[in-house]
RNA sequence: GGAGGGGUUCCAGAGCGGUCAAAUGGGGCGGGCUGUAAACCCGUUGACUUCGGUCUUCGAAAGUUCGAAUCUUUCCCCCUCCA
């Protein structure tokens, strides 16, 4: 089998492919060009199109050119794949912004440097704008039977559950396919690859792309991640985990990956890291706990840069100390003159910004989740007086994941 | 076009004149156990509070009533069936 298609298996990140021997002996003739397409609905990118990325990357790494396809247009449909209803419609100005914010985050992970293997960015807002109806209908169109759209999943589980489906959504196959026809004849691109719910619209751009053009090109996907619980990947505790710094901190993204499921370590770690499957072979023996620190020090690295990742390690490991005081960890300041006039509690962590309503710190501190210099805050009334101006600052704590600094100005 | 059913707090989903800030489950948050894991147990989950209460919520608006998520009217949206 060909060495990308090989690593491409061995990783996790195959699930199917329109046809797999076919596309090994290209891959091993030729240098090709993949492509993936990406939704323009969110301000960015989470850790759900995390391993369409690694792809992509992937495909770089044996010296293939990957092919950006941003959905400038077809987001101005919806996709209704795995969907079970229609999605808001986003103008004009948002769909903008957010790929272009999506942009950026791509530009990160993958390698821009090597010519050969840069990658390629295409918005199908470009191509799509300006289809003529009735050209379409007849160039396009009747290459699509209703028969055989209505068989595929998105519109099938649409149908089966008795949601509506609109006319509208129901050409976003179409379009897909289109897109892929286009790439391929504006770029020789043979192969896209996406997730498993991908399957559909990918393979209607293969069929479509040798009954127009009588040429030959391939579908890959990847397999729907779920974590060891069962829930969908990226979905998890306190919103979504954003691939962008000014959405998630790199230190919240290096905690959730140092929180990973134990039975979720290993798989992750071929999923998400560039680590070579030997040494993932040889990790295995290691402690779980070390596993998960290398595993958020290299997805940390991949995204916001060694620096960031270290640092992260530096903070958790002060946060996580039972009595540190924690000189590393994120900081705001505070003016000595409000402690002066004695702060209460409660002020001071809304000042902190680490919640927002009072009724909740109340029931945090209840709760006994309040520590200020790791002692328990008993009521609500305490107050931070003169006392504390002995130091420079004090550490502020909530349960036993959120720790601050507050420096006195 | 005709006939029905429905829109409830993050989600699912009860409630159908006062005892409703609204059952139950999921999720979240906090505590316990531990390994920043899983499982399990406990608490909590609208806002503000001088902890007595107060204020704002049940698609939207208006009304009946001492009192409405619950009744009436109009409007908006969704679904089913018939044509």
């Amino acid at each position: 089998m060909n060495k990308f298609l090989k690593e491409f298996k061995d990783r996790g990140y195959f699930y199917q492919c329109t046809d797999e021997r076919e596309l090994s002996h290209l891959l091993d003739k030729d240098k090709i060009k993949a492509y993936i397409g990406f939704d323009c609905t969110a301000e960015s990118l989470h850790v759900g199109s995390l391993l369409q990325i690694m792809c992509l990357k992937l495909a770089q790494s044996h010296g293939h050119q990957p092919i950006v396809l941003l959905g400038g247009g077809t987001t101005r449909i919806g996709d209704p794949s795995g969907k079970d209803k229609t999605r808001k419609i986003l103008n004009d100005k948002e769909i903008k912004k957010n790929a272009g914010n999506i942009k950026k985050i791509l530009k990160i992970f993958l390698n821009t440097n090597d010519k050969k293997i840069c990658p390629i960015f295409v918005d199908n807002y470009k191509w799509l704008k300006n289809l003529n109806y009735i050209n379409f209908l007849r160039n396009i169109g009747k290459h699509f039977t209703i028969n055989k759209m209505l068989t595929f999943d998105s519109v099938k589980t649409r149908l089966d559950r008795e949601q509506s489906l609109s006319y509208m959504e129901f050409n976003y196959m179409i379009l897909q396919a289109y897109d892929f026809m286009e790439l391929n004849k504006k770029e020789n691109c043979v192969l896209q690859i996406g997730g498993s719910d991908q399957w559909g619209n990918i393979v209607n751009g293969v069929e479509l792309i040798k009954r127009h053009s009588n040429k030959k090109t391939y579908g890959l996907t990847t397999p729907l991640i779920t974590l060891a619980t069962g829930a969908k990947m990226g979905k998890s505790a306190g919103g979504a985990i954003w691939l962008d710094k000014k959405l998630l901190s790199p230190y919240d993204y290096w905690q959730f990956w140092r929180n990973t499921d134990d039975r979720d370590v290993i798989r992750f770690i071929k999923f998400f890291t560039n680590l070579s499957l030997d040494k993932i072979e040889n990790l295995k023996s290691k402690d779980i706990n070390e596993l998960k620190v290398l595993l958020a020090n290299e997805a940390t690295t991949m995204l916001h840069g060694k620096k960031q990742a270290n640092n992260s390690e530096i903070i958790a490991k002060e946060a996580f100390k039972v009595n540190s005081i924690g000189t590393n960890l994120p900081t705001i300041k505070i003016k000595k003159s409000l402690i002066k006039k004695n702060i209460n509690i409660i002020d001071l962590i809304i000042y902190s910004n680490l919640e927002t309503s009072k009724s909740e710190i109340r029931r945090l501190i209840k709760g006994n989740a309040i520590k200020i210099n790791n002692e328990m805050i008993q009521s609500e009334k305490f107050q931070i007086d003169e006392g504390f101006l002995n130091e420079n600052y004090l550490k502020l704590s909530i349960g036993k994941k959120r720790h601050l600094k507050i420096e006195f100005d």
